[in-house]
DNA sequence: GTGAAAGCGCTAACAC
DNA sequence: GTGTTAGCGCTTTCAC
């Protein structure tokens, strides 16, 4: 006897439903929900015989159908503008792990950049029914976040406040002044700074706000700033490279110590130094902020920003409100600590 | 006239419904879904009236009703064992962009490790009803996706063959092979490998296979294979950095070059020979694999993968399949190409 | 080209 | 503790 074969990706038999199982039990549909949400009362038999006739079976619930019953779709979306990066990979990483630990998928929102942030407020977050959302270094204006809110959606946020929802973020300019204090208590005079390119679009002013912390340092202890020794760079090692190579390149007025706005910038920086037969930290200390892991190969003192800890407690925030408990709509400051390491050290 | 507060988080009012939208343009709501989702012959006035009327109304469909109602739920799985190490960041980011630019949602199922597997596969993949799934550097048996596809849930899968699915990966074995008579042909006969800790679990033999491409290089070229020479790492910068120092810290009988399973760990091996005061390439040649970023700024000579090209394919593999469109279940080798920069020379 | 009506598979009142 | 009964908000035949 010949099958016909069928196409591999459609069912061969519907699979059980919710009736199949209550039928080979004996009890109502009813009764079956109940036993495998735990949403009501069930008498301990009935659970028991359920939960093995659904294990038969091998029933698995509908989520469409159960999220258009109940309302809740145990879906949370995380909102980022890139995943190619280290601090928000890392920080998705917090996220998605502490989402999936509670039972909870995790939907991608990927802007790569700002391409698709209208789309996905409009599109995406409101017509899939999150249960919540998380937003990752994004600016959303207030009409935004009421929308979401009307829409029943709380929210989250790291990197800056948003109107109406906790937010979790370092305190940047706290972080940049600390840095560039550690450098001065060294004894440097001569120091650079090593940032990012203004924020635009809906970034927070993450960068902006480590170089004022670092302007506000120098002014602090009298130090004068060089314009030529503000380096923008993009928060990559081979930018940070190149920009900190050609500052070191001539040998006549260089500084002696470099802050970098990321490790992977003051990681550029090092290897930069290196390359023009410079020793760190004898002839240059280098200082960056992040805790990136290629820091330490290169025994970069940095400022933990515990990037993962930041996701897991937005995360969390999350969690705790809808498990009804209301959170406060304030922004949390998440502590950085001071990693010393043997890139930093006294001029010579 | 006091006004109560409600919680912000619930929804003021209810948010309009099909059945409005078929209300003010005085049609039914059969009408208004075929003009909204093109899913049925509509005169182009009436799909006129009907979109105006859903702007106006700030109409925004139900996910979960008409995933119910079609079966169809346009949301994509992404499985993956890390999110936070580059090759799967940027496999990822290749997946989701292209998701989200075909109207998909991608749902993320990072497995750290391969922590939640099992619950992955059970609790979400499937009573999810995702349309489709990728699947990241990770062996599935047949009867799992035997029963992913009797879930009619279509796979794509990257870095290893799946049983019944299109895959995509580069030759690693290949990649190994040539790199390392890269190194061979330009004079060198002692060959260090940085690799990393045999494959386990679901994994596939990726950093294996190309070690094996480095040993049959050797052997094929009558060279040989000093076992101190095949250092374990586990493909982080820092890693590689430390087993290279103490590799390269004794004089005596050092290799003139290294092949490293992949570019963090060949620019860790940059960084240890440097700090050992030796040059690359003068002392030195390294090659890696990956075309990582962190490479540039090293002149590290890489085989590129093309990793985000790789996520892209994988995802145009499954919409093709979503599309009806039959896709053979063959194992598709992604070219590599040899980027030749500064860390490769002949030896001295 | 359009409407009526029957679901999709589950949850949640409400009775008993 | 359990069953009955309405929906949840769409999509999709099937008539017209």
């Amino acid at each position: 006897m010949v099958v016909p074969e069928l196409p591999a990706h459609r069912p061969l038999q519907a699979p059980p439903r919710l009736k199949d199982v209550a039928a080979k039990v004996g009890v109502s549909t009813a009764t079956v929900s109940r036993a495998l949400t735990g949403s009501g009362p069930v008498s301990s038999k009935t659970r028991q015989r359920v939960e093995e006739a659904a294990k038969e079976l091998g029933f698995v619930p509908s989520h469409h159908a159960s999220s258009l019953a109940s309302g809740r779709s145990r879906n949370i979306g995380v909102v980022l503008p890139y995943v190619d990066r280290w601090f928000f990979a890392t920080v998705l990483d917090g996220i998605a792990g502490t989402l999936t630990g509670a039972g909870y998928d995790a939907a991608l929102y990927n802007l790569q950049g700002e391409n698709f942030l209208e789309s996905v407020l409009t599109d995406f977050l409101l017509r899939r029914h999150l249960d919540a959302a998380a937003v990752v270094s994004l600016r959303l204006d207030p009409s935004e976040t009421e929308q979401l809110f009307s829409a029943g959606i709380p929210l989250a946020g790291i990197g800056g406040s948003l109107e109406g929802a906790p937010t979790v973020s370092v305190d940047d300019l706290d972080a940049g002044l600390r840095a560039t204090n550690h450098l001065i208590e060294l004894g440097h005079r001569r120091i650079a700074f090593v940032g990012g390119p203004p924020e635009a679009g809906r970034s927070f002013p993450m960068a902006s706000d480590r170089r004022r912390g670092f302007e506000r340092a120098m002014t602090a202890a009298g130090l004068e700033i060089d314009p030529r020794w503000l380096l923008v760079a993009d928060f990559t090692f081979s930018g940070a490279y190149q920009r900190v190579k050609s500052l070191l390149a001539a040998p006549a007025d260089r500084p002696t110590a470099i802050f970098a706005a990321a490790d992977e910038m003051a990681t550029g920086a090092i290897l930069a130094a290196a390359n023009l037969g410079l020793q760190v930290p004898g002839d240059l200390s280098v200082i960056g902020i992040d805790a990136h892991p290629i820091g330490e190969a290169f025994g970069l003192t940095t400022v933990n920003q515990h990037a993962r800890q930041q996701g897991t407690r937005a995360a969390q925030l999350l969690l705790q409100q809808l498990s009804g408990d209301p959170v406060t709509a304030s922004h949390e400051l998440h502590p950085t600590n001071f990693l010393v390491r043997s890139s930093t050290a006294p001029p010579v």
